[in-house]
Order: structure tokens, then C-alpha cells, then sequence
DNA sequence: GTAAAGAAACCTTAAATAACGTTAATGAAA
DNA sequence: TTTCATTAACGTTATTTAAGGTTTCTTTAC
């Protein structure tokens, strides 16, 4: 499968460049021109990763990273900019998984970055953080066990699959349709109420530790506190 | 626990700087002067990045970090050249997890791209607890948790949006259009009620206590006194 | 300057819509 | 035949829209 990128820019030139060049080497581009549309591609089609221009009309890059950010914490950014100003970079930095190249820059530079970030995050296996601990309960996604302090829960394939993904995105936002995404695969599901009978369930599991929280946020996701 | 940084340079002066900046912002920093010494060092002490000059006498910067790479595939390493040929950088990124600054460079970028990959690596911190305390009350954002004497309050998701503004700006003005970017993010509800009927939520919940007020300043925005 | 009229801007309540929750039943797979 | 995943049906809550009222600011005539 092409990993796909998500490209801001408004010169239309340069745009036409590097999303040539970006195609060439084997990726799906989606190229948009402002930052609203931007934002609404990044969550109907999830891409690998993000290339914003800094300088647009409307929404700047680093809003638009902002709101990214707050649906999908891991996904890198990486920002394209005429500035130079240290002061600017750090907004550019501040939520990690980011990266800027200068303008102008070697179309060579861009590729070679975006296959590092690439790699960074989906290629070299993520430090598979095999178990995790959630409030007095620990989870082993690889086996599929709940172990509480008394008993021990056997979870399901999508029971762990979603807790999983929950876990991956503790203490912050994690969106519906990421988790629909990564759970059950884009296509369906998404007229039905399966996730919420999932969620529904996680909840029964953790209800006695009332510092384990999964708390909707309606029109947005889910924040799983733990 | 500081951070430690392999750092390998060998110019005097431009190695002290780095070092000395490096130190002032709190990490342990192991600087030798060739790729021998280096590799030794690593070995020896287990660095959480590396900074390699590229340019050595012996042994280059790639060398190293070749042999860093065979040892630890996952430690980022970043280099410091003075190359600008993109054939040179393929194999400064060929093994993932690296990162390169050109120089002459900023020290605040270096800093920035070493605290971004000690950032993707060992983890983002988890976000700060930002709660506030408004008059008797206390207002956790994250748990979206209005806590007054008696009851405690559960807040959906735009009136915790909404009172987390206000909390920021507690005491002075803010704007209804940066209220509405914020919590609504620009594009949609400009020509809507919606914010009032929130408004007109908050300050429900606040009713009791007279100490708390939101001011409304027509055509200009809010003052939340508290 | 001041009062009245007019226009914005905002408030309030209720109703409508959309999004999510819950339980049980169904169907598929092991 | 037991487990798991999905669907159905209905319940609940959050958010937006609608509609009419109130307040504040501005304009204009005096």
C-alpha cells in the first residue's frame, strides 16, 4: 500500500514540484492549498505524513499542525519555511515528532527526510511497548490479558485492539475515526454503533478504579486518562 | 536523571561552544575528539544521542555511526557537516533515527533538533496538569471535572474548551474571535448563537458564588473575573 | 450637550438535530 | 456449543439552531 501524504501549499509552481517529485518516488499525494482544507483531508484520509507550507492563506502551517496534533499525537509534521528566525522554530519543534527543511530547499533534502520520518515512525518496529501499566491493572496486548489485582481478564481480539490504541494515545486525544481506522479498517463500520459497544465495554473493565477514565469527547474522540 | 550526549568534534573552539550550551541546558555531555575514542565511549556509557562531526581525522562521522548503528538501532545520531551535496546525506539518513544540521548553524536549532529527537525517543512527557482554582471551586481540564463544595460537576467537552480559555485569560480580556477559534476553530459558528448559549452555561455554573463573575464587554469579548 | 430612535450585539429559553450509550439479539466462526 | 463480532432498537446527552427579548452603543434632531 502507497503511504500517503498530506501536502500544504499555496505557490503553485513550487507545489507542482514537489508533488511530482513526491509521486515519482512512490507516494500518494494529496495536495491542498489552505489550511481548512488541510485539516479536513488529514481526517477523512489519515495520511502517513504531513508537509505544510508555513506561510498560507488564512490558517498558518503551525495552526493547522496544532489541530492535527490534537487528533493524532505520533504522526509526524514536517513544516516548509522562508523563515530562519530561531524563535520560529521552536513553535515548529514543540510537539515532537516534527521536522522543518528551508526554503529554498534540495528536493533531494525533502525526500531524504520524509523516508527518515517515514522509517522513524512506521518502519523500524516502534519499541513495542509490549505491556502496559493502566492504574492497578496490567495489560499484555500480545496476549491478550487484563491482568487485574485479583482476577485476570482474557480480552478479545478487538477488546485488545482498542485498548491498545487507547493506550498508544493515553492522556491525550485520540479520534473516532482513527480508531475505526486502525481497529476495523476505514471502509465500514462506520455507520455503526461496534465501536461503542467496544468502548462500552472497556469502561465495564475499568469501572472500579476511578482514576481510569475514557471520556468522550463528542464530535472529536476519545481521552483515555490513566 | 540527566541526559547524556556523545559528542564528537573535532574542532576546539566550536567543540567548548557547543559543549557549554549543551551543559547549560542540563545534559551530561561526552566530548572527545575522534571516531576511536568515540565508539569507546559508547560502548562504555550508553549515550541517549549521539552528535558526530562528519568530517574527522581517522575515522568520518558515518563510520562511527555505523558501528554505533550495529551496536544500538535505535539511539538517535546526529551529525554535524559542513557538506551540502545530497549524495552526502543519503548516507547520514540510511539508518533511520538520524538527523543532520548544517553548518555554520544556530545553536538554538541544534538544541531544538536535540531535544525533538530525545522527545521521539524516550517519550513525550506526559502533558502537565494544568488545573485551576476558580473561587471554591476547583477546575480540572483534562478530566473535564467542575468540583465545587458539595456537587461536582461533569463538563462536556466545549464547556471544558470554552472555561480553560476563559481560565487562561482570567482576570483580563479576551476576544470573542479568539474564543471562537479556539473552541470552534474559525471556519464555522460566526454567524451563530452558539457561544452565548455557553456562555450562558458557565456562568450558571458559577451563579452561587458572587466573587466569580464573566463580564461581557460588547464588541470586544469577556473578562472572567475570579 | 441631550433625548429619542435605530441598530448592533448579546442573552435566554426551548426545540431540533446529531452523536454517542446501552442492552439484547443475531449470526458467524472456531 | 461456545465465543466473538456485529447489528438492531431504543435511550441518553451534547451541540446547534431558532426565536424573541434585553442591553448597549451610535446616530441624529433639537
Amino acid at each position: 500500500m502507497k503511504q500517503r501524504i498530506l501536502y500544504i501549499e499555496d505557490e503553485l509552481i513550487l507545489g507542482q514540484l514537489v508533488k511530482d517529485a513526491l509521486e515519482k518516488h512512490g507516494f500518494e499525494v494529496l495536495k491542498v492549498i489552505n489550511g481548512s482544507d488541510g485539516l479536513a483531508m488529514f481526517k477523512k484520509y489519515r495520511p502517513h505524513l504531513c508537509l505544510f507550507d508555513i506561510m498560507l492563506p488564512g490558517k498558518d502551517g503551525y495552526t493547522v499542525a496544532e489541530q492535527v496534533r490534537a487528533i493524532d499525537v505520533h504522526v509526524p509534521i514536517i513544516f516548509l519555511t522562508a523563515k530562519v528566525q530561531a524563535t520560529d522554530l521552536v513553535q515548529g519543534f514543540k510537539a515532537g515528532c516534527n521536522d522543518y527543511v528551508r526554503k529554498p530547499f534540495h528536493m533531494e533534502e525533502l525526500l531524504l527526510r520524509v523516508e527518515n520520518w517515514l522509517a522513524v515512525k512506521y518502519g523500524i518496529e516502534t519499541p513495542q511497548q509490549n505491556n502496559y501499566i493502566i492504574g492497578i491493572f496490567a495489560f499484555d496486548p500480545h496476549k491478550q490479558l487484563l491482568s487485574g489485582k485479583e482476577r485476570q481478564i482474557r480480552l478479545s481480539h478487538k477488546e485488545t485492539e482498542l485498548l491498545n490504541v487507547l493506550c498508544n494515545y493515553k492522556n491525550t486525544i485520540v479520534s473516532r475515526d482513527y480508531i475505526l481506522q486502525k481497529v476495523w479498517g476505514s471502509d465500514s463500520v462506520y455507520n455503526s454503533r461496534t465501536l461503542d459497544v467496544y468502548i462500552n465495554r472497556i469502561r465495564k473493565y475499568f469501572k472500579d478504579d476511578s482514576h481510569i477514565n475514557l471520556i468522550t469527547l463528542k464530535g472529536i474522540g476519545y481521552r483515555f486518562i490513566c
